[in-house]
DNA sequence: GTCTATATTTGGATAGAC
DNA sequence: GTCTATCCAAATATAGAC
């Protein structure tokens, strides 16, 4: 388990490799798109077989975003050190979420911004329930700078402005050398905030 | 035709009622998700009649792409006038964007956000083509204030940031008396750019 | 331009054998 | 845990009457 913490995806299990594969299909070709047999031949079983893992298809979905969200959010905690200002927080938050969406999870991720309709009422309201935690990590932060004077407008509203440019870069972001995650991420920040770009 | 222009949808005419009802439909369902039952009846005919106006499904989705594109594009461009300093055409365009998303158009640009895989490649095609002018528009305001050093980043790189930043208000904007979408556009740009905010 | 009736396909889900 | 076989529902699209 290198990469995945415990309770989250074990991809060497049946249920683990589906979960993956359908991260992916989603993201490709969208939830309503894909279909229970095609997902059954990306991990080479029969579509009758899945529903030994999963109820219907709507748990596989749900389960996608709701491992996805509990490993992000452990890895954006993490990615606070004490000794930093609230400035290095800042850009530490966002070089995490900028390689969420772009790096290994970004399947999942691009899954949880685009088919979030897809999911039941039901299950919206935990997957919400989930992302407070997550949310919360980045609001303290965003008023540290604010305090700092880094930051003029409303911690809510740079929220949000924020999460529409991340976000957005999984419209548009090939990672190549003209322009790594972490220089993306100083980018962001110096047009985000007044002061000087932060050293690199 | 107070609001739409030539060529573009006229309400009065089944064509354009379908349009209207299948742009509201495929936001609040998705494209997927919305049958051609649900559509007939949103305009009061049954299913098999959809099909003396468009070809087939994906027309539609297509249509509604397309016409929404070419009426935002001239509202675009109408919103600048020749005695606007650089840093208030951008203050413009951010407006008229937000109330693109916001407004009246809302549930097409909606669906050209979240049904761009609905849509084939020929077709992606033909609309990734309408968009340039569109873009267009936006490149050359956003270089003006480059120039003029309200803006430190790359102006390509910036119409990212902000694109996503405007797009994303679909997903949490509510219009009330708290935040108006003008003040909003302030607050964008009050965030985005070095020097002090626009009046209001 | 719309309706009636229906052909045809597709896809989620199940039951029981192995 | 997977396969075989299949049920059932839903949805796109067509043909021809009115």
């Amino acid at each position: 388990m290198p990469i995945n913490d415990k309770h989250l995806i074990d991809s060497s299990s049946a249920k683990g490799k589906l979960l993956l594969a359908a991260a992916k299909l989603f993201r490709d070709k969208g939830y309503e798109k894909t279909t229970m047999r095609d997902l059954a031949q990306a991990v080479g079983i029969l579509s009758g077989s899945i529903f030994h893992h999963f109820k219907n298809k709507e748990e596989i979905l749900f389960e996608v975003m709701r491992q996805t969200i509990l490993l992000n959010t452990g890895r954006l905690a993490a990615a606070l050190r004490p000794e930093y200002s609230p400035r290095q927080c800042l850009l530490a938050l966002i070089k995490q979420e900028l390689q969420f969406i772009n790096g290994e999870t970004g399947e999942a991720m691009a899954v949880l911004v685009f088919e979030w309709r897809s999911l039941s009422e039901a299950g919206q309201v935990q997957i919400l329930a989930l992302r407070e935690a997550y949310e919360a990590i980045w609001l303290e932060v965003i008023e540290a700078n604010r305090r700092a004077g880094h930051i003029r407008i409303e911690a809510f509203l740079f929220r949000r402005f924020l999460t529409g440019t991340v976000s957005w870069t999984l419209n548009w972001y090939q990672n190549d050398k003209d322009l790594s995650l972490d220089a993306l991420a100083e980018q962001i920040l110096c047009c985000y905030t007044s002061n000087a770009a932060a050293p690199s």
